[in-house]
DNA sequence: CAGACATATCTCGACGTCAAGATATTCCGC
DNA sequence: GCGGAATATCTTGACGTCGAGATATGTCTG
C-alpha cells in the first residue's frame, strides 16, 4: 500500500527483510516509519553537528544561544525558560549556562523582583558567534532536503505535522526528554 | 504551500513565529521540517522508553536483543555487527555487551577459526527478556501512529523514504552516529 | 503573620556514549 | 615465511545528560 516500486532499499528495509524472515506473522508497518524517524533524525543530526564544529560550537551550545536569539532583544530567558524551550532537565541547563558563561557568551544574574528567578542574557560575543554560525546552519538544512522534490517535501511536512498532533506537541504539554529545533 | 489551515499549533510553530517577528528576511521552511523530525524523533523515544521501563529494560538493551533476535538462530552477532546494525561505536558497544552478559542475556565467545572474532549470542534468558517485551513494544508503536489516518500515513512514510533516499542512508554507508531501529 | 505549599534553580552521583588509541590476530605480497 | 597492512575488539578518559533531592525565595490561607 505504499508503493516503494523502485526505491533503492535502505537500512529499514533490510531490518524489515530480516523481521518477515524470521517473524512472519508480525505487522512490521509501524516500525518501518517509527524506525526511519529515529534513524534519520540521528543522520541529519550528524550533518548539522559537522556544520556547528566548523564553527567552533557544539549542538547545545548553538541551541541554547539560538532560543535565546529568537526570544528578541534583550536577548534573555530564565533557565526554566530554557528548561521548556529545549526540551532538557534543569540540571542540564546549569551545566549548559555554566559553560556558555564561561566562554563568554551569556552573562547570568539575578532577578531583583523575585529572587528565585535567574536571568540569562545573549552577551556581544555570544549573539556574534550565533550570527557567524546561523547562515551557514541554515543553508545546511535547505541542503540536506534540498535533493527532495516539491511533493516529496510537503509530504514529509504534512506526515510530521500530523504526527506532531497525535504526540500532542502542543504549547506547553511538555512532557518529555531530549530533541529540540534550532 | 503546505496547508496547515486549521492545524492546532505546536512548538515548533512558535518557534517559526519567533524567527519570523526576529528575522523576517530568513527562510524557514527547512527548520519546518528538520525541528519537527528531531523534536518528534526525541519525543516519539519517550513513549518507546516507557515501555521498556515497565519491562524492566532499558532502550539501548532491547535495541541489542532485537538485532539478536531478528538475525536469526542462533541469534548470533559478532561485536563489530551490532556497531553497524546500531549505528553505535565499537566502545559502546563492548559497554553494552559487557552488562548484558552480566544479566545473562546474552554470552561472548572467541571464535575458534579468526581469534580476533568475538560471537556475542542470545541465552534463553535474553531471548525471553525480548519475547516479553517485543508485544507490548510493537504495540506502543502501532497506538502511536493509530492516531494518524491513512493518507497522513502513507505521507509520512512517502516522506521519511525520500528523506532517507537523501540522507544516503543505504546498505553499509555507515556514516554516522546515534539512532536505530527495533 | 505563621506555617504550609509552590516555584525556581542548583547540586550530586550515576550512566551511556564517544573518540582515540592500544592490543591481538589474520592476510597478503614478495 | 616475514614484515607490514588490515581487521576486530577492547581500554581509557572526557563529556553531556538525567533523576532525585537540596536550597532559597515567594505566595496563600486561616
Amino acid at each position: 500500500m505504499t508503493g516503494d516500486q523502485g526505491r533503492r532499499r535502505d537500512a529499514i528495509d533490510r531490518i524489515l527483510d530480516e523481521w518477515a524472515h524470521e517473524r512472519p506473522d508480525l505487522d512490521v508497518s509501524a516500525l518501518a516509519v517509527i524506525g526511519r524517524l529515529s534513524r534519520y533524525a540521528a543522520l541529519v543530526q550528524a550533518r548539522l553537528d559537522a556544520v556547528f564544529a566548523e564553527h567552533g560550537l557544539q549542538s547545545w551550545e548553538f541551541d541554547v544561544l539560538s532560543a535565546l536569539r529568537r526570544s528578541g532583544s534583550p536577548y534573555e530567558l530564565t533557565p526554566g525558560e530554557l528548561d521548556r524551550a529545549l526540551l532538557i532537565t534543569s540540571g542540564t541547563t546549569t551545566h549548559r549556562v555554566q559553560r556558555l558563561e564561561a566562554r563568554g557568551f551569556v552573562t547570568r544574574r539575578r532577578d531583583d523582583e523575585d529572587r528565585r528567578i535567574v536571568r540569562v542574557r545573549l552577551t556581544g560575543t555570544g549573539l556574534a558567534a550565533h550570527e557567524a554560525t546561523h547562515d551557514a546552519h541554515a543553508a545546511n538544512e535547505t541542503r540536506i532536503l534540498a535533493g527532495l522534490d516539491p511533493g516529496e517535501r510537503d509530504a514529509l511536512l504534512g506526515g510530521l505535522q500530523a504526527l506532531g498532533r497525535v504526540l500532542g506537541d502542543a504549547t506547553d504539554e511538555a512532557t518529555a526528554l531530549g530533541g529540540d529545533a534550532r
